[in-house]
DNA sequence: GGTCAATCATTAGCGTTGCTTATATTAAAT
DNA sequence: ATTTAATATAAGCAACGCTAATGATTGACC
């Protein structure tokens, strides 16, 4: 049996990057973080954290940083079952999570949990379900499509998503009117290679399919910031374009003309109690933020 | 974060039914025992064990079990992982199997793997399915039918069983012949209520499908010994009565109408990598000792 | 290239925890 | 009631893991 206080220190090295900021995490000297992870790595013969800037996980320490996930997550399950007896573990909740969500309405929903801590991963690719599957992470927002066996799935309506460009560059690509060519020759700001939201919109707007010229930005305000520098035209949920556009930054690409991504909420079974809260919270900012499926 | 080492000591005490026979296992005083016990019990506010003889648990302590057994799942997968780096740990491997499986053939199975410990539960009532689902049990032994999801099923081959009864039984319940109405006169020995082998057998044999009488005998030696002593007729794996038909206590109802119960070994695919060893020892002795189905 | 800043490792010492031994208490059985 | 078998409690001690202080290593910057 792996020492708990080891493996604990183990994931607060990897979770803050250092062994001073674990030890803080964990209200301990450096020194005593220091000895944890020294005498489990000897225990083990192997390496676990990389000494780098930041600490990095060897492949064995991040099978025991799953591991330690998983041990959270039972925890959390026994005490949900056991109805406060014991208090809640005050290890962060993983939880995967798309950009667009975070970038908008996801905070608010935590912020209506304030007695879990929270360890957001940023699904760039597409990964939540692999995530969830592995036991990587607790609970996931995801687009819809991607139902994961064993999950309770809740549906929490579509984040609206808009295009936008710079009024330079909306004169001077789309001058002559916004066809399927004319988008597909404009240079695109899409989030990563697994983004198709603007081929879907383009579709949707002009009944083309064309190629895009793209940039790729994996970062959603980033998006935003380029296309008020005129790098290309972009789609961001209504919330964050809106207030752009008003104040001049940006212009619709097509007034009205938006997208809706149905979103949804998933809950492995077996978490399903512990985390009853959080899917309340999460279905309550949803109502109030997003559009109704 | 639940203290392991208490625990430890709680499912000791759960599992032996006695602080001392608890104490003996983790090679403590039985003192340490029940100050971990008491110290655990204090923390949560609750009792956890009725001290009776033997001791049993509260429903408290019957979560912190089922927790303790989870945990040392995860405990088992990891070494699996490390591979060998971790010592595999020392609590017994649940494991579900059915009564007869346990008296012909799979003691052999478990004996090849000598580096675990296994805490058998007699499945009398078809609930491995259920163990398996909620996780009480890391595999099991099922009759073909309940494949659990999320299971890997091994098809093991089939148990070959034979009816049979004492020389006198026959002389005085099949002196006109075995028909189906004879059988269902004559009393019975069946396992329990779930237990269908004798009206298979019946209507295989016979083709009639009798309402049987029987007495419910829920062991599966105690049964043979019922028939030598001729209270009833019953059915056993070959290997089990086939030396008492040879010595002459029983003897076939109908010679050479036998009937084979197909065995699945279940393995949930989270604990596939873990039990690996398990479950090769367990197909290489089915192979030898069960009928291919 | 030498100095500085930041981070991790090491050492020594001490306090707490949790064990053993020994004894008290409780509960069941006769 | 007495005896037996179990669990609980008390006292003392050993070991473990923490803090505090110091040493070693690394990377950055002038």
């Amino acid at each position: 049996m792996i020492d708990p206080a080891a493996l604990a220190a183990l994931a607060a090295v990897l979770r803050t990057g250092s062994f001073e900021g674990a030890a803080a995490d964990l209200r301990l000297t450096q020194s005593a973080i220091s000895q944890r992870v020294k005498t489990l790595e000897d225990r083990l013969g192997t390496a676990l954290v990389r000494r780098t800037r930041p600490a990095t996980a060897t492949v064995a320490g991040a099978r025991l940083l799953q591991h330690a996930e998983e041990i959270s997550l039972l925890d959390r399950r026994l005490a949900a079952d056991l109805g406060g007896l014991l208090p809640t573990p005050d290890t962060p909740l993983r939880i995967a999570v798309t950009a667009d969500s975070l970038a908008t309405w996801l905070l608010p929903a935590l912020a209506a949990v304030p007695d879990l801590l929270f360890d957001l991963v940023i699904d760039d690719q597409d990964h939540s379900a692999e995530l969830l599957r592995q036991g990587a992470v607790a609970a996931a927002v995801t687009l819809a499509g991607g139902a994961v066996p064993g999950c309770d799935a809740h549906a929490l309506g579509s984040l609206r998503y808009r295009a936008y460009c710079a009024p330079a560059f909306a004169a001077r690509w789309f001058a002559d009117g916004v066809t399927a060519d004319r988008l597909g020759a404009a240079p695109a700001l899409t989030f990563n290679q697994k983004d198709t939201l603007q081929r879907q919109w383009v579709t949707q707007a002009t009944g083309g399919k064309p190629r895009l010229k793209t940039h790729y930005i994996p970062e959603t305000n980033a998006i935003t910031q380029a296309a008020i520098a005129g790098i290309g035209w972009g789609m961001n949920p209504t919330s964050m374009v809106d207030p752009l556009i008003a104040a001049g930054h940006l212009t619709e690409i097509i007034a009205g003309q938006t997208l809706d991504t149905p979103l949804i909420w998933q809950v492995p079974r077996q978490n399903r109690d512990a985390l009853a809260d959080l899917t309340r919270a999460m279905r309550r900012a949803a109502r109030g933020a997003l559009v109704p499926a």
